[in-house]
RNA sequence: CGCGGGGUGGAGCAGUCUGGUAGCUCGUUGGGCUCAUAACCCAAAGGUCGCAGGUUCAAAUCCUGUCCCCGCAACCA
């Protein structure tokens, strides 16, 4: 008996699960219950994520602790793995303190093996006060950032890990292992960027308090993804007395984790684990994301899907069934309720739930309730079984898992021709319940079986239904479950309600059960959203909605102090390698200046000039790709697309606009 | 020359690494069956595989060039 150990990504808990978290889970549990029942011992963990700066603001938002944020989040993904039949050996939180000293004994090996690559350095930045942290260079502008906090440019001491020193051995180690990185775009990807050389890592943190106190210095807190990513060995015990589990368990045979974190996964990660001298996991794999409409799926694009009324209403294997059925493992793909209920209908009622019904009904009424006395070793049937299980067992091997189902659709799909060309129920007019007759509905019963075993990773709950309809061992799902003979006779079968109904989509869609976008039951707890920091004013050029009577209501003063004025355009230009900028140049009456306004989308440089326009002429100057804009062109905009406020052509430049 | 993904029958997508009759689901049309969840089976229509060159006996697949779309990043002041 072989080991087998497959980790998901510990989530983040700043937020209730949605399908991107789901789906590594559902993925992870198919590969977890495919290795079991082919014999594997397997080990499978998930766990949360929940120190970082961004657990600490949340729940200071709510007025309670990090802790208790972080107790209420893990809550609902308990439930909902529940929910979804998560398999799950253990559920590692990194708030516990077996991660906590997993975490310190990671660090004290790399001490020990290379005391060296742990130093003290400096880390300088754009600090904010208000946000008590470094502020990325991308987000700082004349000295604020996004959110209109001042910054400093601050320098701050830092452990660091020497990161670059494991440049070569990384590369090499891809080299030998190319298997470690899956898919191999990622691993292309991760190998260019670590042959561009890679920088030391801060791997400390002083202005954050919400994480693991550094050793020896609990004035810095360890950086969250060295802090992340021990968890899968800290689980295992690294650190503790007793290493049991992780003698038998370790290395990892599949990390999976979304596309995006394969950097940390397959750089950071391995090459902590060779400074502590502790043996790398075999295979890093990152699987592609859900998307919306083509679009990525953000909360701040309000496009989030938390399909839990599917869950709730058709169980938790429809929606198993269909992200692994849907997503070519380890591409992007697209979510929509039509083809979740599509498929649904498609695959799961008419083809895998209808095609039960159908066998057990004709089975049961012309042998008196029980699996037909016969059993049959040569037929069409048992061929395509026996010509399709071993495709099966390649895609699962090869993570294909959409082509796995495929190949077992292919078989029900044989099972329904099979039917009509016996046309039993002929038969029995004809000759009544015979032996022929026995042998064609138990050859249907039993490929039937035999898609359900193979379908049993995907959809555990629902196999176990149909395996004991059919009269079959709901427990038999393991290797040998996948051979032909595998059904006795005479077993009494079950007459029940369709395993799928169909589903009305239009009705369903159009109901008063809209899917997307609902909360997890348990996040009725949820607090009220506090009120949050006023966000700063939107400007004019984005402004869409009418504004609205409760606004708050400025001054005529307040208003004066913007200086509106009509401006004529002399020349304009695109920005280069901007996607919608316009560089411009102005005549505002007094002088002539620069402005650069984001509405290249929808206006020509050409079409500008001579133009009139409306300004903000008493703007604070800022910099748009590297170009200073002074001022700001009024524009109505209806879903980014601007149009320009303008003036008859007779008002000459300079005149005031109120 | 920022990074990446993609352009394949009406729709959505596989296939491209490892060239060899272009496949799947949905939809459409015609027929069959009436055992089953208005389900199932058979058949048909429908594609110059973005475009142009090249390599090859053979290219959706390899090479070169080119156009377009979408993310991310950098810019809607």
């Amino acid at each position: 008996m072989s080991k087998f150990n497959i980790t998901t990504a510990i989530h983040y808990v700043n937020d209730d699960p949605h399908i991107g978290h789901m789906y590594e889970n559902i993925v992870a549990d198919v590969i977890a219950r495919h290795r079991r029942r082919m014999g594997d011992d397997v080990r499978f963990l998930t766990g949360t994520d929940e120190h970082g700066q961004k657990i600490e603001r949340a729940a200071a938002k709510e007025g309670i602790s990090p802790i208790e944020l972080a107790d209420r989040v893990v809550r609902t993904h308990h439930e909902l793995w529940k929910k979804l039949n998560i398999s799950h050996d253990d559920f590692i939180r990194t708030t516990e303190p077996r991660h906590h000293i997993g975490v310190l004994e990671l660090i004290r090996r790399i001490q020990q093996h290379n005391p060296e690559d742990i130093y003290l350095g400096e880390h300088s930045g754009w600090y904010c006060q208000n946000e008590e942290t470094f502020i990325p260079e991308n987000q700082v502008k004349n000295g604020v950032d996004t959110d209109g906090h001042k910054v400093e440019w601050t320098t701050e001491q830092n452990y660091f890990f020497k990161l670059s020193a494991y440049t070569h051995r990384l590369l090499a180690h891809y080299r030998e292992h190319p298997e470690f990185i899956w898919p191999e775009t990622r691993l292309n990807e991760v190998r260019s960027f670590v042959e561009q050389g890679l920088r030391d890592l801060s791997i400390s943190r002083s202005s954050i308090k919400w994480g693991i106190p550094f050793p020896g210095n609990p004035e810095h807190v360890i950086y969250v993804w060295m802090d992340a990513l021990t968890n899968y060995i800290a689980a295992l015990g690294f650190g503790s007395s007793d290493t049991t589990l992780l003698e038998k368990y370790w290395p990892a045979d599949i990390h999976l984790i979304g596309k995006d974190i394969v950097r940390f996964h397959s750089v950071y990660w391995p090459a902590f684990l060779m400074a502590a001298g502790v043996e790398l996991p075999k295979r890093v794999v990152g699987h592609g994301f859900w998307l919306r409409d083509h679009e990525k799926i953000s909360k701040s694009l309000g496009n989030v899907v938390r399909p839990y009324n599917i869950i709730e209403d058709f169980g938790a294997d429809a929606l198993r069934y269909y992200v692994v059925r849907e997503m070519v493992f380890g591409q992007d793909q697209d979510y929509s309720d039509q083809s979740l209920l599509g498929r649904y209908n498609a695959d799961l009622a008419n083809d895998l739930g209808n095609t039960l019904s159908r066998a057990i009904k004709m089975a049961a009424s012309y042998f008196d309730g029980k699996t037909p006395p016969e059993r049959c070793f040569v037929n069409e049937l048992m061929d395509k079984a026996n010509e399709v299980v071993p495709k099966y067992l390649k895609h699962m091997d090869e993570l294909a898992f959409q082509r796995a189902l495929e190949v077992a659709w292919e078989l029900l799909v044989a099972i329904n021709s099979y039917i009509v060309s016996r046309e039993p129920w002929k038969h029995f007019k004809e000759n009544g319940p015979d032996s022929a007759l026995a042998r064609i509905l138990w050859n249907t019963l039993e490929a039937l079986r035999i898609v359900w075993v193979m379908v049993a990773p995907v959809m555990p709950a629902s196999t176990r239904i149909a395996l004991e309809r059919l009269g079959a061992n709901p427990d038999a799902i393991d290797r040998n479950a996948l051979q032909w003979g595998g059904l006795a006779t005479s077993q009494p079968l079950q007459v029940t309600d369709p395993i799928f109904p169909r589903i009305d989509v239009a009705q369903y869609i159009g109901g008063s059960k809209p899917m997307d976008e609902t909360k997890a039951p348990a996040a009725a707890t949820e607090a009220p959203a506090a009120p949050a920091t006023p966000a700063p004013p939107a400007p004019a050029a984005e402004t869409t909605q009418a504004v609205s009577p409760g606004a708050e209501k400025i001054s005529i003063d307040q208003f004066m102090a913007v200086d509106l004025r009509v401006a004529e355009i002399r020349a304009a230009e695109r920005v280069p390698k901007s996607k919608k900028l316009i560089k411009m140049s102005v005549f505002t009456g007094d002088d002539e200046r620069t402005i650069v306004a984001g509405i290249g989308t929808k206006y020509a440089p050409e079409e500008l000039v001579g133009r009139k326009v409306v300004i903000v002429a008493n703007l604070q100057p800022a910099k748009l790709m590297g170009i200073e804009s002074n001022g700001m062109v009024l524009a109505a905009s209806i879903d980014g697309e601007p149009s320009l406020l303008s003036v008859d052509a007779a008002v000459p430049a300079g005149t005031k606009v109120k």
